[in-house]
RNA sequence: GCGGGGAUCGCCUAGCCUGGUAGGGCGUGGGAUUGCUAAUCCCAUGUCAGCAAUGACACGGGGGUUCAAAUCCCCCUCCCCGCGCCA
């Protein structure tokens, strides 16, 4: 969520931003919640002074044995006062969470603004692209089995085989080694995670359309390693000397696609289920800007090393996602439909995953705690890539060349 | 799954039986002193609001009893030990 100071000192800033990112939001209702709010905290703390210096007298005048009577009928006045103003305030106080966890994060100066995906702004450009004859689901030939899955799980599912299951492990493991390279910590998160946590990672409304939720228990299937990485150091202050923390997250990602009716049905490219590697970094916020350009270099660097031809775009306004104040997207080409396809999202969150799932840091001791910044990153999702190696690098006898730096982790050139 | 024991401010712990301002140790931060990294002493050290005085909140979570709950009652979660089952 964002800092409720901007609520009460900057509301026109809030209103630009609402408008940039095209968004419905009724801003005088939270204004005026807010508003409610600290008078109500204000209300109900001065009733509990009462009371509780009501409790020190009857207290005191017991231990001298002396008659409470008065004292005791009048702590009941207040308490059964304390006790109507506690339900009001609480009712009030979940207004305000519901109202201002929707609220979508501020947006970086350095975004373009603009309604959807066709105001994005291309940044860089690598690799040579051509067209090639084949989609991937022609050059995956007998290796990819859409249809038994649909048989026996429905459509957006596949059976992998042989050497494509190779080339999925090789993508992770050599992912995996790509990060170390660079300090990464490895994680292998839960794969469910319950309400709380995922209600951190993301705005509620996203739940409906992207989250499977296990039937009679608190747990959600992760859309992301994201989700569970942001929630891991939730409810702790974290010590400023070890900032930033990087986590390079490897999980399986599970995805309703529910609002992706008839989009990209063939083959494998949106898929429900995928494996991903994913950079998770914790950073103080003034350092935050360099560490989101640093996550995006290593995810280009990554895509070269795998003669994936890219570009790089700056998602617009009206295209980000909610809690991200800017966002990096990394298109790569897929020669087999002549298109560059999204393959990586590389976002700054600043503080607002920090503020719902108060995750704080401090260099000392006394240090009042602050609010870090959370970033992620794609670092390469399984499934999207094996789309992009299988057209890129197809060949004309229908097999496909391995690239390089994966060539050692399968054991094989040519697939 | 069954039986037993637990959860208190970073760590360790007192308080619970007998309801009435949550105390101590370690660690950490700051300072003093001592001619050396040590020792000693003082202050601070759960969270939030506030310039501050101060106030509120907090004893795993949620209910209940009560004027008043860390403390009494109920439900839930997690951890530990033993047994069972199991990749």
């Amino acid at each position: 969520m964002i800092d409720p100071y901007i609520i009460r000192e900057r509301p026109d800033d809030i209103r630009r931003m609402l408008q940039s990112r095209v968004v419905d939001y009724d801003l005088n209702e939270l204004i005026l919640c807010e508003q409610e709010r600290r008078r109500y905290i204000a209300d109900t703390d001065k009733l509990r002074q009462e009371r509780n210096d009501c409790g020190k007298t009857i207290s005191e005048l017991k231990k001298s044995r002396e008659d409470a009577t008065d004292m005791i009928n009048h702590m009941k006045r207040v308490s059964a006062e304390l006790r109507a103003q506690e339900s009001m305030q609480t009712a009030n106080e979940e207004k305000y969470q519901r109202l201002i966890r929707a609220m979508p994060n501020m947006i970086h100066d350095t975004v373009p603004l603009g309604p959807d995906d066709t105001t994005n702004v291309e940044i860089n450009r690598w690799g040579l692209t051509d067209s090639k004859p084949k989609n991937h689901v022609d050059v995956a030939g007998d290796l990819l089995d859409i249809e038994r899955a649909a048989k026996v799980a429905g459509s957006r599912f596949y059976y992998l085989k042989d050497g494509l299951v190779r080339l999925n492990y090789a993508i992770i493991s050599y992912a995996l080694d790509h990060l170390l390279e660079y300090g990464y910590t490895l994680v292998q998160p839960p794969y469910m995670i319950n309400r709380q946590s995922m209600e951190g990672a993301i705005i509620a409304e996203d739940f409906e359309d992207v989250i499977y939720k296990i039937q009679d228990k608190d747990l959600y299937m992760v859309g992301t390693s994201e989700h569970a990485m942001a929630a891991m150091h939730s409810d702790e202050i974290m010590d400023g000397h070890t900032l930033p923390v990087r986590y390079a997250g490897v999980s399986p990602c599970f995805r309703k696609e529910a609002g992706a009716h008839g989009k990209d049905q063939k083959g494998i490219f949106r898929v429900h289920q995928f494996e991903k590697v994913e950079q998770f970094v914790y950073a103080r916020p003034e350092q935050s800007w360099v560490e989101h350009q640093r996550m995006l270099r290593i995810s280009e660097k990554f895509y070269e090393s795998l003669s994936i031809p890219y570009r790089t775009v700056i998602l617009s306004s009206g295209d980000m996602g909610k809690v991200a104040s800017k966002t990096y997207d990394i298109e790569a080409w897929m020669a087999g439909q002549s298109a560059y396809r999204e393959i990586v999202s590389c976002s700054n969150c600043t503080d607002y995953q920090a503020r719902r799932l108060m995750i704080r840091y401090r260099d000392r001791t006394n240090d009042k705690p602050q609010y870090l910044h959370t970033l992620n990153s794609t670092l390469v999702a399984t499934t999207r890539t094996m789309v992009a190696i299988m057209e890129n690098h197809q060949r004309r006898d229908g097999h496909i060349d391995v690239p390089k730096p994966l060539q050692s982790y399968m054991n094989l050139k040519i697939i």
